[in-house]
DNA sequence: GGGCGGGCTGAGAGCGCGCTGAGAGCGGTC
DNA sequence: GACCGCTCTCAGCGCGCTCTCAGCCCGCCC
């Protein structure tokens, strides 16, 4: 899951993609108001995180202009707690969740997970395909009602390949998405990580759960193969 | 914004269809599961409203039939409290949303205005000419409902085709578009591979799905032949 | 009927895609 | 410092895909 967090305190920006990535979350930053909203814009992101008091451009008019745009991105916004805004403005201009400052970083991955749960399109709260069952909530995998442990790595992947279960997802797709977006290493690291979930939630020689599609990418069958 | 209300409890049903319609929705009603999954195929809705609980075939069969068959039409889920069923089971088979009962009139209409604003899952439209249908998300082909398997550069050869199903197109154009822009190579490639499509959608001695216009190219009968 | 040119096809060579095992690097824990 | 788990790189391998080639078929014209 991408996320870009608009942030201008440069340490609590470089805290939150630290801590958010161990969480398995691929973190862009923007520093200030206008490099957001041009990166919220082009970004593909699954989410954005938005301080309000920001240099160039407040963080309610980002969301403001996203949402008169027809982009529905779900979006957090950090409020100082000193008042001079309240939740209500935020919540007024679109934004899908606020906190306040400071937080409790256990909340804002609480709150982001169930944004990002019900949020965008009002998804699944477990994600399915035939006896194949994802929970990003709680991070559990299940094959035939027996868990599967995954690595947060593999998770991510079978996480994004289901979100889009049928489709056949190309290789720089996942590279964007589940790896880094200006990921530039070996794009052989995919095939490594697809080999990885066979292994578990297939066993060697089977592959009915993730397909490869030949020259487009992978594909979770619908009904689980 | 048409919608349908699978629901067996009459007054319910009925109450939902005044108070929805008094929204500016158009609602039909089925009052069991064969009648809901019989118009949902047929009717062309925006959405579906379904109850779990309903005689015949339950909501959840309804939507899983729906899924299977390549509909992805919005659902929202009415499940009832007592718990025999929880949420979960509902989102695994494919539902968008769901609410239990007895849940608020003002949150349905805003679950269901959400669902709408989101529309159908995004899915690229699939091409289609007669019983030969190719979806371009998934790289999947069907002939008269049974999976063909298709090489990717076959796959491209039959969508470039089926983008303008019913005109001649030259091979000197299929080179163009479906190989790289300057191959130099033998242009009999073309006749090969319109002979490997044939024989993988059509049969050996067949040639209805594509037909050769000697002296101007290869076309895909708008009827699928 | 005969000749010609466009289209079709079977055989096979070459190679690139995708898969895998081994292992290095790195951060965390004891 | 030793160990462990996770991530990623690398090199090798096998198979399936792509394309070439040569020969044949068939429609069309004289």
């Amino acid at each position: 899951m991408r996320l870009l967090v608009v942030e201008d305190e440069v340490r609590l920006a470089q805290a939150l993609r630290r801590g958010l990535g161990a969480e398995g979350f691929v973190v862009d930053l923007a520093h200030d108001g206008r490099e957001g909203l041009t990166r919220a814009r082009d970004g593909d992101y699954d989410a954005l995180v938005l301080d309000i008091m920001l240099p160039g451009l407040s963080g309610y008019r980002i969301c403001q202009q996203l949402r008169a745009e027809g982009n529905w991105v779900p979006v957090l916004m950090l409020t100082a707690k000193d008042g001079e805004y309240d939740e209500a403005d935020g919540l007024d201009l679109g934004a899908d969740d606020y906190l306040t400052k400071p937080f409790s970083y256990v909340v804002l991955v609480a709150r982001l997970r169930a944004l990002l749960r019900r949020g965008a399109p009002p998804r699944p709260a477990r994600l399915s395909a035939g006896d194949l069952v994802l929970d990003p909530a709680t991070r559990q995998v299940h094959r035939g009602g027996v868990e599967v442990a995954l690595t947060p790595r593999e998770f991510a992947l079978l996480e994004y390949l289901m979100r889009h279960t049928g489709e056949a997802v190309s290789k720089s797709r996942l590279l964007e998405h589940v790896w880094d977006g200006h990921f530039d290493g070996d794009p052989n690291v995919v095939e490594v990580y697809i080999g990885y979930l066979r292994r578990k939630i297939d066993g060697p020689f089977d592959r009915r759960g993730v397909q490869t599609v030949r020259g487009a990418g992978y594909r979770i069958a619908a009904d689980g193969g």
